[in-house]
DNA sequence: ATGCGTGATGATATAACATAACAACTATGA
DNA sequence: TCATAGTTGTTATGTTATATCATCACGCAT
């Protein structure tokens, strides 16, 4: 298989990365890396460490973040970004909400590191109930 | 087993959940729920789901917080605390300062959540290099 | 053309992390 | 006694992630 016999989200991925992130894309919801790998196996991909490089790759290009109190991947709701982001989650439906942060947040956050560690990157994540949710938390 | 045989941290934890407490307080430093039954084999703890149901109790407790980029345990540096905290973590050695959050801070972080999600709890971590780990880094 | 280096992928196996489900034992009090 | 609640023990399994080595396609120098 060959990356020219396909539609990609991005000329510069790789095959299997453009298989993946269109495969997030399409979710809009968070994927485990085994669910994804469920959904791209008609696409040839068969094997847990080719999704973990993808995804891997596709971190790296700030194209796919990974939800740390999930161990769930999202594709970036923003093309892609670097570093400067964080997640608003509820904690009954996994509704994501990604939050482009400013540069004035980052540089609020990085401060509270202490003396003896220099901050290089943030990871913030917002449990809470969504919209949908709430009524249903009334029980 | 008895919990009077023993000498607790706290009188009102369980047998597993002193002794577990008790190693996370020596180590003082991260560990994975494996690595703590290793450790709490000899008090007679030898199965994962009784590591994680204590560690579950006490971090309900407040006494240990779990990194969640690491999937690793650490005891609470202030005996307990209540969802008011962070860390920051040197992501060369591991080395963990658990950074105490100002009402304010708190305040500010959950007003990141977008309207559609009301923030209840935040999981914020901070990796970056620690001091004594800065002189390794120019390799 | 031949051979080489590089990057991407395929494939096997295993490690590391976490929980479901049920059984057993203790203590307390009706 | 009996029921109840709390804790722990035990087996089995599910879920997440990586180490390692093999293979393939491509560009390029000889
Ligand atoms: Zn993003
Ligand atoms: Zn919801
Ligand atoms: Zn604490
Ligand atoms: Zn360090």
């Amino acid at each position: 298989m060959n990356a020219a016999h396909h539609h990609h989200p991005d000329p510069k991925l790789s095959y299997n990365q453009g298989e993946i992130l269109t495969c997030l894309r399409q979710a809009k919801e968070p994927m485990s890396a085994y669910a994804i790998l469920d959904r791209v196996r008609t696409a040839g991909i068969s094997h847990p460490p080719t999704v973990y490089r993808a995804l891997n790759d596709l971190m790296q290009k700030g194209m796919v973040h990974r939800l740390q109190s999930r161990s769930a991947f999202v594709a970036c709701d923003h093309g892609a970004c670097d570093g400067k982001f964080a997640f608003a989650i509820c904690r009954r439906c996994d509704k994501v909400v990604e939050i482009p942060l400013s540069d004035d947040d980052q540089a609020g956050l990085l401060g509270l590191a202490p003396d003896e560690i220099s901050p290089e990157k943030v990871t913030l994540e917002i449990a809470g109930l969504c919209i949908a949710c709430r009524p249903a938390e009334t029980a």
